[in-house]
DNA sequence: TAGATAAATGCAAGTGAGTTGCTTTTAGAT
DNA sequence: ATCTAAAAGCAACTCACTTGCATTTATCTA
């Protein structure tokens, strides 16, 4: 491959494009058109989106509302994605692979820009059920609040 | 009222009959048969319920379901009840007269058993928000894990 | 490079958890 | 006893998915 491309080049778009392939690969999944185009708009997106938002990034591809689903569902039992409930009736998706860091979310209740927090539980919570006999323990923690803009 | 009553008379149960009608009329709102009945349930049954159970334990009472969900919304609004999301794709609810103390939850996985943690996150993740702008801060805290009998 | 094949997609219909509009009934006040 | 706003009943609807099944396609293998 030539290296006096243009990073705006076919070229350069043809390699970004072939990562996406690679992660789908090295999950042991096809890489298909729907599940290409939705990684780059997770990808792009930084952030928790819901379906509605994802179809409006989905420009330029035509899918069933099915295939959407079940794809968002296998790449998120793949790990390539990761499911957010904020409690507002419907899943989110965020792009996972990057974002493999552990972390929680501010929602504004009147705008519903979503943020990231920078804190977690104490690790005393988990030790206490623990010790209760509780095992495989997981967490969800989210803030409702309205945002400094919304204020 | 006689005071040589046994508790368990007729009229020791009408007294714990007027409670939640009193419960009711204190928050403005009309004593209705459906009402009495699901204050009962939920007052009865510890712990959040989704409407399914909830639904298994109205015998001797015939309701409609727009109702019994218009009947749950305006209860919880109200703050006789609370209303709980555990992430599984519907609401529960739990009677919060008593236990308007602030907690949260772990869910067993396997079984479905739900069971009140004794710990909250630390004020200073709330104070960090507010130095940022938030206000009006909320929070959601669930524990997912196999509890000790399905382990 | 042409099959073979398991996996993915498209399409249509279905489901669960509520919600809405409108009419009738009823609790509580006068 | 009557009045009236609130609650309940009924039917239809919505939203967020899910399922079954036929068709297509990405990848494997010869």
């Amino acid at each position: 491959m030539s290296r006096n491309l243009h990073p705006d080049s076919v070229l350069f778009m043809h390699t970004h494009h072939d990562n996406i392939r690679d992660i789908l690969h090295q999950k042991g999944l096809k890489a298909t058109p729907l599940r290409e185009k939705l990684i780059l708009v997770l990808k792009k997106h930084h952030g928790p989106m819901s379906v509605e938002e994802i179809g409006k990034k989905m420009k330029g591809i035509e899918y069933d509302q099915a295939s959407l689903f079940r794809t968002l569902k296998k790449l998120s039992e793949s790990g390539v994605l990761s499911q957010i409930n904020l409690g507002e009736g419907f899943t989110r998706y965020e792009y996972a692979c990057l974002t493999h860091d552990h972390h929680h979310h501010v929602m504004c209740t009147v705008c519903k820009k979503i943020m990231v927090v920078p804190f977690c539980i104490p690790p005393k919570f988990e030790a206490w059920l623990k010790k209760k006999g509780y095992s495989g323990i997981h967490h969800r923690l989210d803030f409702q609040a309205t945002c400094p803009d919304c204020a």
